[in-house]
DNA sequence: AAACACACATACCAATCGGTATTTTTTGTA
DNA sequence: TACAAAAAATACCGATTGGTATGTGTGTTT
């Protein structure tokens, strides 16, 4: 009925990724697990070593629907302001797409495992990198291209569009309220974007 | 040595604030909290009536540390102006205040246990609902005052100022790093606390 | 059709979970 | 110093945890 089963091992990600999302690490067991996808424990084991493994999976997963397709909306665009609009533009819609897995995957990941697992921390703390860089990267190629202003600290301002995403997400979610994502966004528009552009 | 220890419930809750707010509330067990305070269950469950009783009062305790401290140091303030100030004040030092307890407390029970305990979760909306209004409350009061201009709109700024402050902070423990702190705090001195005012 | 390999289910494991009942120790008081 | 009451330690409980070893059925190969 939903979309074609390519592999029981997809199968099982499709279920569990929102609960690992939802739930933590910790806090998703294998009974948890069993339950959503209808198969046992012999199945699972079958096609993931263990519950960490299952975990960065899952991660993956989730990164692979909330945030990969940014990082490809960004590529397509031409200019480097337009790629920066385009961060705010996407996550204008960022709320409904994470809805069904319950928030922000790094926001969760990076909150959920610094002190419990090291593996799936590094991947969630590899991935604020790279959202950082990419972010550096635009406005020094902004920059370079004389469409942002020279003085211009590129760091500073992409920790400050990171900074503002990541907290209103988790405000959006706290509140159930959608509403302070787009303002962010609004924000990131009017008191970023543009004060920093030539 | 340390604090004089008024009550047992005291030195328990000293000792184990720390590890809910490290490690949330499912990933702390009986046995961290055993080991920690070097009591057993049964004097634990003398003091306290059961687990998750525990994390309600361990969370007072991060807030009372964290947050409620700020919330004084703004009411001494007599302007509005110098109000929103004393919010950026206090934040620049909020890394080095919280790092012994892992992080922010608001951040950590709101996205921590949204679905797996109802009962702390209301307390971390609660809070920051709490914090929201404050700043609304602020500004508006700045309003009336002719300290900030009158076509100002409290929420948003509000919503934005929230939002870079718990940003900022999950950042700042995600990567180790006080300057997302400081830096998101030099922003909101200048691209919205000087830029509301008349 | 016999043999095999694979996928999944069943059954089981020690360890740990949160919690409780009971016993021991400590403390305050007469 | 005797005694009662509170506090903490010990010992135990059923349930669940992540994980594994063993069955079992099914489709493929020769």
């Amino acid at each position: 009925m939903s979309t074609n089963i390519v592999s029981t091992s997809e199968y099982i990600l499709e279920k569990i990724a929102p609960i690992f999302n939802k739930q933590g690490y910790i806090g998703t067991s294998l009974s948890d697990l069993t339950k959503a996808t209808g198969l046992t424990k012999g199945a699972i084991y079958c096609n993931f070593t263990n519950k960490e493994a299952l975990a960065l999976k899952a991660f993956d997963r989730n990164v692979s629907l909330a945030i990969l397709p940014l990082f490809k909306l960004i590529k397509n665009q031409k200019s480097s302001l337009q790629k920066l609009y385009s961060v705010t533009i996407y996550h204008r819609t960022y709320y409904n797409l994470v809805k069904e897995i319950g928030g922000c995957p790094m926001l969760r990941v990076g909150m959920d495992t610094k002190y419990i697992n090291p593996l799936l921390f590094n991947r969630a703390q590899k991935l604020s990198l790279k959202f950082t860089n990419g972010l550096i990267d635009i406005i020094n190629e902004g920059i370079d291209n004389n469409e942002i202003q020279k003085n211009i600290n590129a760091k500073e301002n992409a920790k400050l569009i990171l900074s503002l995403i990541e907290g209103s997400s988790l405000l959006a979610f706290t509140h159930n309220d959608n509403s302070y994502m787009l303002n962010a966004m609004d924000f990131i528009d009017e008191a970023i974007i543009k004060k920093i552009q030539v």
